[in-house]
RNA sequence: GUGGGUGUAGCUCAACUGGUCAGAGUGCCGGGUUGUGGCCCCGGAGGCUGUGGGUUCAAGUCCCAUCACUCACCCCA
C-alpha cells in the first residue's frame, strides 16, 4: 500500500529545525515584550470578505492565491494569506480602539497562499507579524524598526540590509503616480511585457522589475521622494533622524514599492544576499486607511511580517538549539533490572531529570553504545548482580569512572547527577 | 499559470558510449571470550533503479507519457 504524502507546498518541520524555530519564537517573545507588545492569537480562517477588503481586490494574493472554500453551502471562507487583516479585525471586534490609545500586538503562525513553491516560498509558510495601531508619530515607525533590527541582531543574523522608503499619502501619491505613468508611457518601447501590464495594473511596481532594459528606462524616472507633501516629507525625515540616533544602518531606496496596496508613508524591507531569489525576509510599512477600510475609526497603523522559513535559513551555521542529551541513561540487564529501571527512570523524570532507558533487553555493550550516541552524561548499569544487593553502577560517561550506588536511594543519585 | 533541472538503499551519492550494474559511504541492527560507550575490524537487514508504456537479443542507462521533487519567472514573507 502506498503511503500518503504531504500536500504540495506544505512541509513537515522536524528537529533540529524545530529547535531553531523555537529559539526564534522565544527570542521574539522576549524582545517584543520588552518593547511593550502583547501576543494575540487569531483564527486561521476568516470570512473571505475580510481579505478582499483588507488586502485589495486587484492584488495577486486576492486574485489568484487564496485558499477559499464555501462553508455550509453559503458562506465563503478563506485560509488567511497574511495576518494584518485578521489582527485589525480582532482589534476592532474587541473594541480596542476606544479601550486604549495605542495597541501593540504580535502574532506568530502559518499563512497560506497557493503559489508555485520554490526556495523560500511555500504554500503554508509562517510569519511573525507585528502591528502598532493608533498614533502615527514617526517615533513609532522608528522604534518598530529599531525593535526588529535588535531582534535580528539577537538572533545573530548578519549580512542583512534594511531599506526604507516613503510611499506618500493620499494627497501626494496620486500626483506622483500620474507623473510616473506619463513618464513610462513615453518610454513604453523599452519595457518588458510584464511591465507593460504593470503600467495598467500597478505602475509603481515597474520600479522593482529585474529586467535590465526596464532598469534603464526607470533610471531617470521621477522619484516619489520629490513629490512628497510637506507632512509626509517631515515624517520621513524624522524617521531617519530617529534611526540615526540609534545608529541603525539603513539605505533609503526610493524605488522600493511594497506589494500590498494599503501601505502609505513609511515602507521598509530587510533583504539578504544569500537565500536564492526570495531574498526578502521581512517587509512592512504604515497603513493610514486600512483600519477605516475595515470599518473602524480613522486611526493609523504600522506593522511588519517576518518570514520564519526565510529567517531560519539565515541563522548562524553550526549553532544548535536542541536539548542536550539525557543526564542519565539506564542500562538494564535482565527482566528484574528492567522493572526497577522503569521505576527509577520515571521517578527521576518526575523530579525533572532527563533520563532515557532501553527496554528492549539488548546486550550491555549495545546499551552503552546507545548511551554514548545520545550523549548521556551518565550511565546507570543495573544487572542481576546489582539487583541482588539493591545497588547499581553509576558511570560518568566523560571520565569513565563509575561508583556503586544504592538503587533505591534516588536522592543520592540525583546528587551525583547534579554535579 | 509559464519555463529549466532531477528522480538508484532511511540519508548523501556511484554504475564509461545500452551488455554480471544493482554498488559505496553514512545511519540502523548484531558480533569482535564471561556484564561496559567513543577509535578500529567483521557480519546483517534494507532498493521490482518514481510509475506506466515503447525501442532493442538486452534498459538504471534511449524515446514518450505521467507523477513527484526542485530551481527560476509572475508575485511575495
Amino acid at each position: 500500500m502506498e503511503i500518503i504524502t504531504a500536500v504540495k507546498g506544505f512541509k513537515d518541520i522536524l528537529a533540529p529545525e524545530t529547535d531553531t524555530w523555537r529559539h526564534i519564537e522565544t527570542t521574539a517573545l522576549d524582545v517584543f515584550r520588552t518593547f511593550g507588545f502583547s501576543e494575540i492569537r487569531v483564527p486561521l480562517v476568516e470570512k473571505t470578505e475580510l481579505f478582499r477588503r483588507g488586502i485589495g481586490e486587484s492584488t495577486d494574493i486576492v486574485e489568484k492565491e487564496m485558499y477559499t472554500f464555501i462553508d455550509r453551502g453559503d458562506e465563503s471562507l478563506t485560509l488567511r494569506p497574511e495576518a494584518t487583516a485578521s489582527v485589525i479585525r480582532a482589534y476592532l471586534e474587541h473594541g480596542l480602539p476606544t479601550a486604549e490609545s495605542i495597541t501593540k500586538l504580535f502574532t506568530i503562525g502559518p499563512m497560506f497562499r497557493r503559489e508555485r513553491p520554490q526556495k523560500g516560498r511555500y504554500r503554508q509558510f509562517h510569519q511573525i507579524d507585528v502591528e502598532v495601531l493608533g498614533p502615527d508619530a514617526p517615533q513609532i515607525d522608528a522604534e518598530l524598526i529599531l525593535m526588529l533590527m535588535h531582534f535580528l541582531g539577537r538572533l545573530g543574523c548578519e549580512q542583512l540590509s534594511l531599506q526604507i522608503n516613503s510611499l506618500g499619502c493620499a494627497q501626494c501619491r496620486p500626483v506622483f503616480r500620474e507623473a510616473v505613468v506619463r513618464y513610462l508611457s513615453a518610454g513604453k518601447d523599452g519595457l518588458c511585457p510584464d511591465c507593460l501590464r504593470r503600467l495598467d495594473t500597478n505602475p509603481l511596481r515597474v520600479f522593482d522589475c529585474k529586467v535590465e532594459q526596464c532598469g534603464e528606462v526607470i533610471a531617470n524616472a521621477p522619484l516619489l521622494l520629490g513629490f512628497l507633501c510637506p507632512p509626509c516629507a517631515d515624517h520621513f525625515t524624522k524617521l531617519q533622524a530617529c534611526l540615526n540616533l540609534f545608529s541603525v544602518p539603513f539605505r533609503v531606496n526610493p524605488k522600493m514599492v511594497r506589494g500590498l496596496d494599503y501601505y502609505t508613508r513609511t515602507a521598509f524591507e530587510v533583504t539578504t544576499q544569500s537565500s536564492g531569489a526570495q531574498n526578502a525576509i521581512l517587509g512592512g510599512g504604515r497603513y493610514d486607511h486600512l483600519v477605516r477600510d475595515l470599518g473602524g475609526p480613522d486611526v493609523s497603523g504600522i506593522g511588519f511580517a517576518i518570514g520564519i522559513e526565510r529567517l531560519a535559513a539565515l541563522m548562524p551555521e553550526g549553532k544548535t538549539y536542541g536539548a542536550p542529551g539525557p543526564r542519565l541513561f539506564i542500562a538494564a540487564l535482565g527482566d528484574r533490572a528492567v522493572e526497577s529501571g522503569f521505576t527509577l527512570c520515571n521517578r527521576l523524570r518526575i523530579q525533572g531529570i532527563p533520563v532515557e532507558i532501553d527496554y528492549a533487553g539488548r546486550s550491555l555493550k549495545s546499551q552503552m553504545k546507545r548511551a554514548d550516541k545520545m550523549q548521556s552524561s551518565f550511565a546507570l548499569i543495573v544487572g542481576d548482580r546489582e539487583i541482588e544487593e539493591n545497588s547499581a553502577l553509576l558511570r560518568n560517561m566523560h571520565t569513565g569512572t563509575q561508583d556503586k550506588v544504592a538503587l533505591d536511594d534516588v536522592d543520592a543519585i540525583i546528587t551525583i547527577l547534579a554535579r
